[in-house]
DNA sequence: TGACAATAAGTGTTACAACACCTATCATTC
DNA sequence: GAATGATAGGTGTTGTAACACTTATTGTCA
């Protein structure tokens, strides 16, 4: 038998064992998903990773979250955050304001044109979601949300 | 009950649909596993990007390939292959020639040196699809493989 | 309290990704 | 067989990722 994935990708010869397939699998289907949802924001000017931080930002709320804490709640990680809320503030996105409790950290939080731009993305973001997953049934939702959590858990 | 990415990433709400929190494991999960084979190459100088294309032009063997067949079989899309193979050229793992047939064509092939290259790289490779891949049993396996494919074939 | 470690942010630099546009070569058709 | 369209590469430019290094501020403890 011959797999899915591996007529997707042209190769000639069969994978050499089902974890190769899965690890190459889970890189496949991410960069897919990734292309598309680049694709949903791409009219709003913003990229995946700066949609995540201000969704992240919108959680926070008014008590904002500091450079490390965004780090830390991203879905990929980001090794140049200083930069990245610049950018989101020079869009006037998101607002940073220094500490004045602890001057080492900068609040960032989000701006009213910022939650604006959620609103108005999120249709997009989840049509991308419902038409890639939401035909799938409850079973395999679960079984993919254990298999992946395994695998990050697994050292 | 709490998920374990809804921890990992900090979230103080839960997530919204399962549909929504397979989308961001998908590529939590990826993020993770790109990072750490991206470290296990860094010693040797190449990139996962840069790896798959060896390992593409590997399995063609002689006849090797042209830039859009290799495009073609890339696990992540790269919307510049000219300069990624300019690049490999440049590190003497892969040659280029134009092919005489159709002079539109420029044909890549690896080289004994990205042979030999991808002889040392993949027990670092494997190391890194064991620990995260091999305790997951059979079965798990399974359903990770097939949930992928479901959505990357979802319209 | 004064030195030193730890933490958070910022900066400088290099390489790569992404996009749009341009060039060369070949197939097709009238 | 000249014009047209399609196909494969290449180039120019901009922005961002990645990495190492530096600065500023705070905590700790001899």
């Amino acid at each position: 038998m011959t797999s899915l994935l591996q007529a997707e990708l042209k190769q000639t010869r069969p994978f050499p064992s089902a974890a190769a397939e899965a690890l190459l699998s889970i890189l496949r289907t991410a960069a897919v998903l990734d292309h598309e949802l680049a694709d949903a924001l791409k009219p709003f000017g913003i990229t995946p990773t700066q949609h995540n931080v201000l969704r992240i930002l919108r959680g926070a709320g008014e008590d904002g979250l500091c450079g490390r804490e965004v780090a830390e709640r991203m879905v990929a990680s980001v090794p140049d955050v200083p930069r990245m809320l610049e950018r989101l503030e020079a869009m006037k996105f998101i607002t940073r304001e220094r500490d004045p409790g602890d001057r080492r950290h900068v609040t960032a939080r989000i701006t009213a044109a910022g939650r604006q731009l959620l609103t108005r993305v999120t249709p997009e973001i989840e049509a991308v979601q419902a038409r890639r997953l939401g035909q799938l049934s409850k079973r395999t939702l679960t079984n993919l949300i254990e298999g992946l959590a395994a695998v990050r858990e697994a050292r």
